[in-house]
Order: structure tokens, then C-alpha cells, then sequence
DNA sequence: GAGTACTCAGAAATCGGTTTCTGCGATCTC
DNA sequence: GAGATCGCAGAAACCGATTTCTGAGTACTC
């Protein structure tokens, strides 16, 4: 086959839509039509077609494909920091969702910088990308105006806002963290340390109203030095949380940390420093991720359905991006106390 | 300017380069110039057309550029599993240096499946990624030939191949384990198990041939019931290895796993179970995660340098994408033992 | 048997950029 | 002052798919 190598040489060697033409002696649009399934295609000259695609191995280009027909198949997804067990397990579950349905995943972090979120939702809007699934820093809803002014279908994972129109996925954190709050206050401690993240963060909010809320019910309230703000939620800043909370005179009981992580960093630095856990502290952390059922003390957590958030966030943006335009829903899932070791009544 | 909202409703909002021209009043080409930094444009002009880019709040469409220039500024990234920390930590060097190259990273978990890993591959060449950086199952080379028949770049993480020609790397993961031995073995230990996790995993291979090889100097041998395969990398598998390792009559006095998050799931259960670590048992992991000197006892392990073999594969990755060719680089990166608590001498 | 409907495949337009080609006007050279 | 050179910008080709348009051939109707 002369023609073959030929042109194989002369088009450096990417087998294009046009060489699968030429080696099946059919025109491009009949291979398309069989590379999209359209029947209008004679059976014998598909057999061909198929038959040469195959021996040449032909990759259609997405590129190519998306330009004309105006639409991708790939979303981004932009966390603050996949490393977090939190996000990548929700990473894990879009992705595996989104490959399923043919998608592919960007993965953006935006290291909780409003600056980098932003520039990053520029990038995916280059990128033409059909959806975006996205943890906002809660700095600004710079980003989801932005998005949203392009028309772009998105999803807000672990955070909704209450002036924004667009789905969204979270757990009921105000809820959780009052559930947390309830168990601790009916075991009996009264001095609590908060380890609580970044300040801005939406979720964090919720947190800290829920657990003021029901302090205030129980006409208790939380000193400013016992709510411990730290700069990322690693397993260093609760360690650090730890320290500077039991360092205070009257020394909290009981320390809630936003995050599994924190909490395990505030473990750590409570066992080190000879406290007995839940003996001399009760720790409490949020998220159940893998690690919290394996550490020593188990740890005591607030659940968060992460598996159906991460897929319940991908379905509710391939809705979006593939069905009909249908009003937005903001997706709740509850919170739920799953009590282990570390922690206890107070003195006990 | 009736033009342009006329214009505008007809091109149903979408801000393309011919829009922008029009607005400018100039041509498509002196648009794209004016975009591409080309110097060969009049002041006055250029001028004119970045007004009207902003004003428009134009973005170029990446799909239309790379389809032209033949090059996109993505690549892919295939691991096994995102959530394994190891690959987070991973993910996160590879995608913060490609984002400030230009790049974007499409995240692939393979879930150490060879059909779902090479199914990956072909997703991103019809993507015409610009490379890869893939840790392959181990499985087959089958992913590997495919995209190197595409001359597609692509950089190995965490293993390489004798037999491949390809950029790559690596811990050096024989060395590695080789010193947790000789480490354990100094301690007086002389009866090990071992978590291993996947035994197709070449480092899984290496660091088998290590400890059979300096334990075959120390002329001891490790029995086959001592030796833990498991599915999968998480804490619960070192968990139920630790179970089963434990439960033997002959016990070991000190459990290798062979990575950190196994070493976890192991030190629960020994804790669990009322063995004293390391007074009753050692356990040693590998790849120094930020968790590892956070539970109790602290761990000890066998580092993995994560955020350097994530630079170094980054670099080498775009280096090869945009570089001259060269010839292929095999990057090992020494292990380095860090003792903690979690290991000390039998019978202590 | 003429007219109509239908099937199916090739030609050509198209998506939105980049790059080559073309050409105009100004400057330079001898 | 005629011809060559250069700077700069528009026209047009191009990347590789999809989709519309067109038309040839066949079947069907009355």
C-alpha cells in the first residue's frame, strides 16, 4: 500500500480523520458519521471504515471534535488543597463519576487564595470546560459571578451562599457542629478550646454560630484566646492549637477541632504532654475521614458523608451541563456524631 | 453602539476573536498578534485592540489555539489512587508546577487497573495532552508503549523500568527498605512481618528483594505466612495484616508495612490488641507522610523525598514537552530512615 | 412512465484561533 | 528618480473534526 506510507510520511504521522478517509477510500464525513453512529451509513462501507480505524489505530482529536461542535467534555474541579482528606476523597468521587460519563477532571488547587481561584476559573473558561465543580475560598464570590456571567454550569461543594443561585452540595455543618457541642456539653465539660481553620471559610462560619448559639442556650459563653485560628487545617495547626489552648490557666476540658486532621494533631500533642485522652481531654474533630477510626484514641468525630457529596456533586453538574435548564437545588445532607474514644466526661 | 449589541445577540454572547477585531475596528490576525506578543504591531493600534479585550473581557479559546498550533498546555497525571497521601502530596507538586508553566493537569486515578490505566491513556492522547506523568500498576508496560508510539512525553513516578526508555523517578526504594532492615535487624529484631500491599508493584518488588536479600546475609529467612499481601493501601489493610501477623504463635516482634498508612492501620491494632509499642512490637512504615510524626507513638519511617519527586518530575516532564530532546534521565532520590517512637528493641 | 420520496455519501462550510501570503506605503540606495 | 527594502496590517489558508448542503441513485405512487 504506496499511498499509505507516503502520506504517512508527509503528514508526520498522525493519523488524522482525513487519513482514515483516504485508507478506507471514503470521504471524512462518512467517518464521522460512523465515529458518532449515525445509521444513515451502509453496512459494508462501515465494516470498512471501522476496519480501518482500527488498524490505524485512529484516536479521534478532542480538540477538533469540541471546537465545532462548541461544547467539551471536561470540568474542572478547583479545592483548596487536594492533599486534605477531605477534598480528595470528594476529588476521588468526582472523578470517578465524571470518567464514567465520558468527562475529564482539571484539577485545580487555589491553596485557599482568592487571587489563585480566580485566575484559575480564567483558565478553565479558556479551556471552554463544560462545568466547574468548586470549593470557594469564601474570601469573595468573585469567582461565581465570574462563571456565572459566562453562562458556565457550576456546582459549590461543601459550601452554599445564601445570595447565590447555583447548585450546590454541603453537609449541614451548623448542624453538626451544634450535634458536637450538644454530646460534649451533656457529658458535662464547660471550658471548651476551638481549633477552628481559617475564619472566612463558610463552613467555619456556620460552625462557630452553631457552637455560640448553643453555648448561649446553655447561658455559657467562649472566652476570645480559647478560639484558636490557624492558617491551614494540616495536622500541624491542630498541634499547635493544642499547645496554645492547654497552655491557657483554666485549661479547656474538651477541644473541638473543624477538622479530622486538627484533631489528630491536637491528640498528639495532648498525649506528648502527659494528658490522658478522654481521661484529662476530650477531643473532637469533623469529617470521619479514613484515618480517624485507626488512630489511638479513636477519634470522636462529626461525620460528613463525603463519598455522596463528591458523587451527589458530579451527578447535580452533569445534570446541569447535559439536561435541561431546571431551577437550582441546594443539596443538605446531614452531619452525623459518630462517638469513639477520645472523648468522655470531664475529670472522669 | 448599535453594531455591537446587535452583533452580540446574533453571535449568542460568546466573545470571539472576530468580535474583538470588530469592536477594534482591525483584523483577526492583528488580534491574535497583538495576543501573542508580537512585536510587529503599531503602538497606537495594539493599544486599541488591549482596550477592547478588556473592555470585552475577552479569553482566547485554548481549543482553537492548540488546535491550530498543533500543542496543547495540558498534561496528564495517572496515579492509583488520589486519596493515598503519597500521591496527593504528588498531585500537588506536579499541578502547582504546571500551573505556573501555563499547564493544566488532568487528574486520572487508575485504581491499580491496568485496563482502566491504558483506557486513561487513550482518553488524554485524544485530548492531545502535551504529556504524562504516570505511575504505572505494574501490570504491564502495555501504557506505557502506547503513549511512547504516539511520542507522547511522558515521565514515571515512583518507578521505573529497566527495559524502558523513558524519564523517571524515583525513591530509591531497595535502598530504602534495605536500611529499615538493617535498621531493625541492628535493634536485635529477628522476627518480621510485613505488610506489603500490592506484590505487582515494582517497588513493592524492590523492597521484597531488599529485605530478603539482607536478611539472607544476616542468614535468617522470613517465612511465607509472614509475608501480608493486601488490595489496597489504606489504613484498614494494615490493620487486618496486623491481625493477621499477630495472630500467629510464633509473633513477630516487629511488623515492616510498607507504607505509612498500612503502619497506622497496624499500630492500631497492636495498641488495640494491649501490646505496648515499640515495647512489645516495633512498627516501621515507609514514606514519611505529614501524619507520620502526628499519631502516638510517632512513626517511624522510611521518607520519601514527595515534594522533590513531584518538582523534579514536573520539571523533567515539561523540560522533555518543550525542550530539546535529550537523553532520558533516570532521577533516584535517596531514601532516608527517620526514627521515631513506634520502633525499639524486642522484649524491651 | 413521469413525478415524488427516500437513502446515502461526498463536497463544502464551519468552529476560533494562528500563520503564511499579499500588498500598500514609506524609506533607503545608487 | 527608479528600484529595492522594510514595516505593518489585512486576506486567506489552515488545524481536524462535525454538520449542512447537494446530488446521484433507487424505490414507490398513480
Amino acid at each position: 500500500m504506496p499511498l499509505c506510507s507516503i502520506f504517512k510520511i508527509e503528514a508526520s504521522n498522525m493519523v488524522t480523520i482525513k487519513y482514515v478517509a483516504q485508507h478506507a477510500g471514503v470521504s471524512k464525513a462518512t467517518v464521522s458519521r460512523v465515529l458518532n453512529g449515525n445509521l444513515n451509513v451502509n453496512a459494508e462501507m462501515r465494516q470498512r471504515v471501522l476496519a480501518s480505524i482500527a488498524t490505524l489505530d485512529y484516536q479521534p482529536s478532542a480538540l477538533a471534535g469540541s471546537l465545532r461542535r462548541q461544547r467539551t467534555r471536561a470540568i474542572g474541579l478547583v479545592v483548596p488543597d487536594n492533599r486534605n482528606p477531605f477534598f480528595a476523597e470528594l476529588a476521588r468521587g468526582i472523578e470517578a463519576r465524571c470518567d464514567e460519563a465520558g468527562y475529564s477532571v482539571y484539577l485545580c488547587n487555589s491553596a485557599d487564595s482568592e487571587q489563585k481561584e480566580i485566575d484559575y476559573c480564567y483558565k478553565l473558561y479558556r479551556q471552554r470546560v463544560a462545568g466547574v465543580a468548586i470549593a470557594i475560598t469564601g474570601t469573595s464570590e468573585q469567582a461565581i459571578r465570574y462563571l456565572q456571567t459566562n453562562q458556565m454550569p457550576i456546582v459549590l461543594l461543601d459550601r452554599g451562599y445564601p445570595g447565590v443561585e447555583a447548585d450546590s452540595v454541603q453537609c449541614d455543618h451548623y448542624q453538626g457542629a451544634y450535634d458536637a457541642m450538644d454530646y460534649l456539653l451533656g457529658l458535662g465539660h464547660r471550658r471548651f478550646g476551638l481549633i477552628i481553620g481559617l475564619r472566612h471559610d463558610p463552613p467555619v462560619q456556620d460552625r462557630l454560630r452553631a457552637t455560640f448559639d448553643i453555648l448561649h442556650k446553655h447561658g455559657l459563653d467562649i472566652d476570645h484566646q480559647m478560639i484558636y485560628e490557624t492558617q491551614n487545617y494540616g495536622h500541624e495547626a491542630g498541634y499547635t492549637g493544642a499547645q496554645h489552648l492547654l497552655s491557657i490557666r483554666q485549661r479547656p476540658t474538651a477541644i473541638f477541632a473543624f477538622n479530622d486532621s486538627m484533631a489528630v494533631g491536637a491528640l498528639r500533642y495532648a498525649l506528648e504532654s502527659g494528658l490522658r485522652v478522654p481521661g484529662d481531654l476530650s477531643v473532637i474533630g469533623v469529617d470521619n475521614i479514613p484515618l480517624s477510626s485507626f488512630v489511638y484514641p479513636s477519634l470522636t468525630t462529626v461525620a460528613q458523608p463525603m463519598t455522596e457529596i463528591g458523587r451527589a456533586a458530579a451527578d447535580m453538574l452533569l445534570a446541569r451541563i447535559e439536561g435541561t435548564p431546571a431551577s437550582y437545588i441546594r443539596k443538605h445532607l446531614p452531619a452525623q456524631l459518630i462517638v469513639r474514644e477520645s472523648t468522655g466526661s470531664p475529670n472522669g
